[in-house]
DNA sequence: GATGAATGAGGATTCATTCAT
DNA sequence: TATGAATGAATCCTCATTCAT
């Protein structure tokens, strides 16, 4: 689960390919396992309560650590959250990430859809945290998390494939557009991710839908 | 500080203007007037710190009243949340409510959704609380709140009006269109009452292109 | 020993003498009586432990009561600590204070060194938190504490006195030389308040030697 | 950072003049710069932030070593004041104090205060954390490590020099007079500590005002 | 009904100290 | 030796809730 960083290599001093760049930590084969479980038991305290009713020291029991231990790793509650958000943007873009890159071409829109929709949402369903995060009207202070980081990363890549389909529109509303569609999809997601089974798949095909018929006239495609 | 409102009179009966159907609780008239200042001030704190971070105490001191004070009219937090959601969606029925009968007759879909959002983004503006209690995303244990009451009620309400729109369509499918547009609905809710001035405008009319567009083709109108 | 607020009185509602002034506090007797008990503890633990060393829980326990009840009487921990210096100034304005105004007309020096260090050694001796914050080596941004009030207070005094003695010397040093003074005064306190019976009367009267001969070339007598 | 001072020679025992005696410990070498380096970084942490609030982790990170390294060294905070402590009057000793066996001859008074509080004022303004163990209003259980070191040290010294100006006097005399002169003189070095440029030599000139005018009665000089 | 005092468990965080590597 | 991870009790402080007046 936590594994993702360092696959290869001598479990404790990193191989010998860069050599060098290893000295300034040593010890910390344990300390990457103990902050993969903390940010792991954090995700899991999160979902279940919420940033606010999240308490550290719960964090660190789910962790099966003292509480001691998670403030060897990380100086507050917000520095967790913050972390967890980088790493699920991280193990999303080693997941996902690239196949995004060829997408916004000029796919027509429900493929498009398809292709951006559903690494998203599969993403959010095995680690829904990133939703809670994301979502986030639970953190106090949380444009600094929210808008730096996980959103601002989705908002922006949105913005980008948006401008491939709309060269000719003033930025401030490609911004607008892009800020609507990230909040359907997060309206959308939140659905799906409530549903299970079936209901779920209809749910994912609605959001489709309603994006697919706000974007098509946008992208002159026939939407009827 | 507090004493404000101790005027004099005795101590269990007052006036006789509505003697009748209202007797047991004649001097409610003072209970009724706290209970009112306490919904104020949760409904304010509620908006600042949101629902984990509120403190009973920072409530009844947001009322002028004592923390005692408030436990003498509510149970605990939740039933302040819950009280206040009634409150709200009882004030919204009371202001709009009655427009709404009529209007689903059959009007065309662009003025169908004029006359249910123009309200709903005006009380919401005027009333931050009601967005706060139906996004929710804080409160613990949410779904007793939120669908319970605030949400159930638009929800159903929705369901009511496209059943009219939609009398052919089986009611899963109903019920799922409507959870779509109301989470559509507060999606777009959040980013109109997160901007301010010509953006807010532009928003809004954003909200409405998005419903508009999701809902022609259903209704059955020319969507493009 | 902290009744020296309100002597006579009903012990609920502070007779009749000054009607009118009580209104805003009203259940206040208990909190009072509490505040007396929490710096009373407070002084107990800061001369057995020191300002830092001192915990706000071992206060609230020293004192009878639990942690929360302490802080609803004081923020902080510094407050606890100057609101006691602020009610030992206080007491000792009230128990000794009026006698000081006449003293400094123009006693011969040893006279007035006593007339002024008996009664600040026996109000030590009988309050030795005095000099615990007095001394204040301890307390982290002391200054605001210490010179802000229990220092300034006496030091403010010192050169009052010095003043009436020295009408000619350029006040930098007058400042200086009652800097000196009650430098001399806290460092022989010390030593008094360290040792007991005959010893402590030897060091009282050593502090006072150290003084005369410090000061009487300055006022003009004949110290040898 | 903290390193600074190790210049070239050994400190302590290393380098190879001495061999023979010191034998059994050579590799301690590291050590000992470990010591001095813990030592320094104790000095700093204990003038900036005192005794009791100086954690022994900020100590360690200080000297730029783990917590751990620090405990192979010191047993607990504790030794480490009293090591420090050590070495500091070591370091007097070493500095300046030869120079002082010649002094307690039969200097006039005034120039016996020169040559014996100016190197002390000097010493202290270079380490300044001699003066906070000497003061250790700070330190719990402070007798201890205050009167079995800095202190009795120095006021050993202070009886021994008293001791052959006043043959006569009964030796509890000597001893008080010793620990009055040692505690005006802490008094007088506080304020010389913390006054900079005309004031810190004003206030050097006053302390050695107070301990002339004290003193030299007792040595039998005109002091008038 | 109203007040404000009282509670004590729980929150985030730190710290002296120990241990495995 | 040195490291840094680990501990858990203790720190300050808050909070929902209750109680005496």
């Amino acid at each position: 689960m936590q594994e993702a960083k360092r696959s290869g290599g001598a479990p404790a001093a990193g191989g010998g390919t860069d050599a060098g760049t290893e000295k300034p930590r040593r010890r910390q084969a344990r300390g990457e396992r103990r902050i993969a479980q903390l940010l792991d038991a954090a995700a899991n305290v999160f979902c279940t309560t919420g940033y606010t009713a999240a308490s550290t020291n719960s964090i660190a029991r789910e962790a099966g650590v003292s509480p001691g231990t998670l403030y060897q790793f990380f100086p507050n509650k917000e520095a967790i959250a913050i972390e967890l958000g980088d790493q699920l943007l991280r193990r999303w873009r080693e997941t996902y990430g690239q196949a995004f890159l060829p997408v916004h071409t000029s796919l027509p829109l429900a493929e498009l859809l398809d292709a951006v929709l559903d690494p998203l949402i599969e993403f959010n369903q095995a680690n829904p945290a990133f939703a809670v995060l994301m979502q986030g009207s639970d953190i106090p202070g949380h444009a600094r998390l929210q808008h730096e980081k996980l959103n601002t990363g989705l908002v922006e890549r949105t913005e980008e494939i948006l401008a491939g389909y709309l060269p000719d529109a003033p930025p401030a509303e490609v911004a607008r557009t892009a800020n609507t569609i990230f909040a359907i999809f997060k309206a959308g997601l939140g659905l799906i991710l409530t549903h299970e089974g079936a209901e779920r798949d209809a749910y994912t095909k609605e959001l489709k839908t309603v994006l697919h018929r706000y974007l098509s006239p946008l992208v002159g495609e026939a939407g009827c």
